[in-house]
RNA sequence: CGGGGUGUAGCGCAGUUGGUAGCGCACGUGAUUUGGGAUCAUGGGGCCGGGGGUUCGAGUCCCUUCACCCCGACCA
């Protein structure tokens, strides 16, 4: 195809056709990320890392509300720490990466590098709890850890990612409860008010639940594929960790009672169910709230005179009212720029003419709807701002559509079947018997992703027997 | 870990019966351009994934190894 004829990004695969090589393709031609040279690893390039930069802050805040505080604990852990909790260990074992030699030696006891701090975190917690009073205990770290997992994707699954792990101690059964719905509800608040990603929220089955958890809530998020992705989650510990790590305090009657812990965090995944869950045959498409750069500001005929003054003024404008705005001034044609931001998401897009000066405007292109409008540059900040709200409000919208018509509603194991193999998320009644659940995902790949309601009104989707909960059933990332 | 595929310039690729490596894009410099991926001129860039073999000679043939991608089983 001759070069003039090309009016869109053509080197990114097609979305429809073939979604896998799609993803690859805007993630790396985005400049969010570019592979490490060690298998699974990834460089975060600023593109990326800016992402997640942003949902540091948004979280960091609403940890601080409710009392979260950020520490930091060592990457390296002693191997019988691991072994302390019997499911952990069963769950974890197969894909931690040890240390086992040092300083030029052998070390005594093997180190492993955290894939999930609950051990280390605990084993300080026994030493600094000792009173109701030092309760309840509740710190975050914003760390990597290291899963040696068999197949890797950069954000979606990697040998190393980055995620935030909150650990708390409470008095009581109750309160661990709370603090890990409360948790719970902060990242899908998160992902919805800042990343405009709708999610299905509730617990997990007993398959599928945190090893060494009495209960594992998460939120699943749905992908333009119809594939769910596991997006964050919450675990109630229970007394497992406490009784393991020797946890113990004396409660206001005087008596020694193990601790109640939880767990929970999100980690770059996020960044890919960002990707999955917005972009379009262009490439990107990011909601205002996250995306690294809100508006980009393109000058045409920038060697007319004036027209680069103009773009810097209005650069200016917007950037000293917390706007994030590029400028790009660079050599590359309007129609190079055009193409460029569009893949990488950009929201809005801001044309500065000779034409437009002269009409006292500049002219706007939405990159959720692609509607171009006149924005007035007497009255660019607010303009842009009410734009930028529009946008991230439709992108919401659209999100929570898709979500909405992936779900089928099904009473029968051949639909269940059929309509998963057709990219939705079905609702399902289940019985809850683990070897039931374990023959479906055998049999069919399909997997249960969150507890809809509890219900023993209806029969088991696949068994027959007395439902004891409604569940969607999905493929899963 | 099973099945499939790919490794040649930063990226995408070509390379004939085996004869000593090329194209496009990108990049540097200069100029003209600029409202949907500009044009001309000129320049730089290679351990042909690694190791071993066959051969006078290997990007090409054989063996072996490593990495990556896709599809499944395990996971945030």
């Amino acid at each position: 195809m001759a070069k003039q004829d090309k009016q869109f990004v053509n080197d990114i695969a097609d979305i429809n056709t073939d979604f896998a090589q799609w993803y690859t393709d805007v993630i790396l031609k985005t400049d969010m990320v570019d592979y490490g040279p060690v298998k699974g690893t990834m460089v975060i390039k600023p593109y990326g890392y800016a992402i997640w930069e942003n949902i540091q802050e948004y979280l960091n805040k609403e940890f601080k509300k409710v009392g979260v505080q950020n520490a930091y604990f060592p990457m390296l852990i002693p191997e019988s720490f691991l072994k302390k909790e019997a499911e952990h260990v069963e769950g974890f074992a197969p894909e931690v990466a040890v240390v086992t030699y040092a300083g030029g030696e052998d070390l005594s006891e093997k180190l492993i590098i955290r894939p999930t701090s609950e051990t280390i975190i605990c084993a300080m917690y026994s030493k600094w709890i000792k009173s109701y009073r030092d309760l309840p205990m509740v710190m975050n770290q914003w760390c990597n850890v290291i899963r040696w997992e068999k197949t890797t994707r950069p954000f979606l699954r990697t040998s190393e990612f980055l995620w935030q792990e909150g650990h708390t101690v409470q008095a009581s059964m109750p309160d661990a409860d709370k603090d890990t719905k409360q948790m719970l509800k902060i990242y899908s608040d998160c992902l919805r008010n800042l990343m405009a990603i709708p999610t299905l929220t509730g617990r997990k089955t007993e398959n599928e639940k945190f090893a060494g958890a009495e209960a594992t809530y998460s939120m699943e998020a749905v992908m333009k594929d119809g594939k769910c992705l596991q997006a964050g989650t919450s675990h109630n510990l229970g007394q497992n960790f406490a009784k393991a790590s020797d946890i113990k305090f004396l409660n206001r009657d005087g008596v020694l009672e193990y601790g109640y812990s939880t767990s929970w965090g999100v980690s770059t995944r996020l960044i890919g169910a960002l990707v999955m869950v917005h972009g379009d045959e262009r490439g990107l498409r990011l909601p205002p709230n996250i995306a690294p750069i809100q508006a980009v500001i393109i000058p045409i005929a920038s060697k007319v005179d004036g027209v680069l003054d103009k773009c810097a003024e209005v650069k200016e404008k917007l950037v000293s009212n917390e706007i994030r705005v590029k400028l790009d001034d660079s050599n590359n044609t309007p129609g190079w720029k055009f193409n460029e931001y569009e893949m990488k998401g950009v929201p809005l897009r801001l044309e500065i003419g000779p034409r437009d000066i002269e009409n006292g405007v500049a002219t706007a292109v939405r990159r959720d709807t692609h509607e171009k409008l006149q924005l007035h540059l007497d009255n660019i900040v607010q303009e842009v701002n009410n734009l930028l709200k529009e946008i991230q409000a439709n992108m919401l919208k659209q999100a929570e559509e898709n979500l909405k018509s992936s779900i089928v509603e099904v009473d029968n194991f051949d639909d269940l079947v059929n309509s998963v193999n057709d990219h939705k998320v079905a609702l399902a009644y289940h019985c809850g018997n683990p070897e039931c659940e374990s023959e479906i995902k055998q049999k069919t790949t399909i997997t249960p992703r969150v507890i809809h309601s509890y219900d023993s009104e209806h029969k088991c989707v696949y068994c027959g027997a007395t439902s004891k909960y409604r569940l969607y059933f999905g493929k899963q990332y």
